[in-house]
DNA sequence: TGTACATCAGTGAACGCGCGTTCACTGATGTAC
DNA sequence: TGTACATCAGTGAACGCGCGTTCACTGATGTAC
């Protein structure tokens, strides 16, 4: 029968949602090191081992939460971006920021996964790489759109020294195309400051510095706009 | 004897280093979760029991390893400070940039347990506040020094939302004394720019994207200077 | 200088815990004829 | 529709490992008189 042949898979499909969704949770108490095989199983009623019918190994159990944490943030931040007005380019720009630093705060260990230190041990296949560049891609067509509408004005600031990053600006054109090379280093810079804030705020560095947080990061945000010429 | 007295005190605080030392090893190659009193006696050819005598815990050991890494960072950044002339602001930021990035780079794993994922179940005591803030109380003195001296010329970028960071700018102003409060932040946005470069440069985020990192990090720095007023 | 006592470093055994992974197995679900 | 066989999920026991911490102990180092 194909109905009970896919009743048979759907209940392994829940299974194994099950698990990547207490496996998420377990993240969020214990951290990334705390993840235990055993005790996921142990909380879905199941004896240890069985788990190796879903997953092959712990690794690949984490590569899934990798890949599941990049798509996570992606879409949020594309969320963000989309419901803005396509002509608002510095609206634009801080709605993915705020998207990007919104999710970190609801899920900080997740986000610690993804952005904190490695996990000792571990290392992340191919498969990551995609869905890791959704997010940066947003930031990217933010850039690039306002770029060709002509809307981008940046200030002189710091000159790009001569000849050595052109390699690496071919690099970036993939996720920011047909942008300057000055404008792809400049990208550069608010992306990392960007990063630099949420992670520096979620792994306690602001305590007791930076009370508004929200206000603080969004003037930060904004400077780092009008760097890129994205003035509001 | 007052002599034998100190030998045997001599005896305890080499022991006590050692530790320490073999321990900032371990981290190395294991990563902050995996340090072990167990093996840190194994590598000193003791019984595990022994390290009580030297450290009352586990934490007590981290917290000695993370004051120790805030000092060693803080030195750093001094130290490069120091090596420039006094006048020269914009040489000094980009010298205290590269000293951060440097020792970051020479001693990967302690900068992950002091500006990565928090340790799970570790709390960091008090004592570890005054030399966490070494590093930026430099980069606090350079912008206050060069604002006193007239040689800041801030763009004019993004203005300051009126009012509610007022407070903030307050508690910042311990370490970067005299500013105005835009300034004020706009050193925060270099701050958190700078940290955000380096954390995901280590934490291997700029992989296959950028090559020419020590170029490109300082172009990066370079226009965060100049976001600060602080032009070459 | 020599003896009696106190302090301290290091031992070895133990407690109680947790982990990832393998393997031979039972029993249910699905498939082919 | 019914039977024979193959697939797959979950069991339970085991392997071999590591960890932090406690505790009663021996023996050396230091101190006071």
């Amino acid at each position: 029968m194909t109905a009970s042949r896919t009743a048979r898979e759907r209940v392994r499909a829940e299974l194994t949602r099950e698990i990547t969704e207490i496996a998420r949770r377990q993240l969020a108490t214990e951290g990334a090191g705390g993840l235990s095989l055993r005790a996921i199983a142990r909380e879905m009623g199941m004896v240890s081992s069985a788990i190796y019918r879903y997953f092959p190994s712990r690794d690949d159990l984490l590569t899934t939460l990798i890949i599941d944490g990049y798509n996570a943030i992606g879409e949020a931040v594309e969320r963000a971006d989309a419901a803005c007005p396509r002509d608002d380019f510095p609206g634009r720009w801080l709605a993915a920021c705020h998207g990007l630093r919104d999710w970190a705060l609801a899920n900080p260990h997740e986000y610690a996964l993804l952005y904190g230190s490695p996990v000792p041990g571990y290392h992340a296949p191919q498969d990551t790489v995609p869905p890791r560049l959704r997010d940066v891609t947003v930031l990217g067509a933010i850039l690039r759109e306002a770029y060709a509408a002509g809307a981008l004005h940046p200030p002189p600031l710091a000159p790009l020294p001569p000849g050595t990053l052109k390699a690496d600006a071919e690099n970036l054109r993939e996720v920011m195309a047909d942008l300057p090379e000055e404008l792809v280093f400049r990208g550069v810079t608010a992306w990392t400051g960007l990063y630099g804030w949420v992670s520096l705020e979620l792994f306690g560095q602001l305590n007791n510095a930076i009370e508004a947080r929200r206000t603080a990061f969004e003037h930060s945000m904004r400077t780092l706009a009008a760097v890129m010429g994205l003035d509001g």
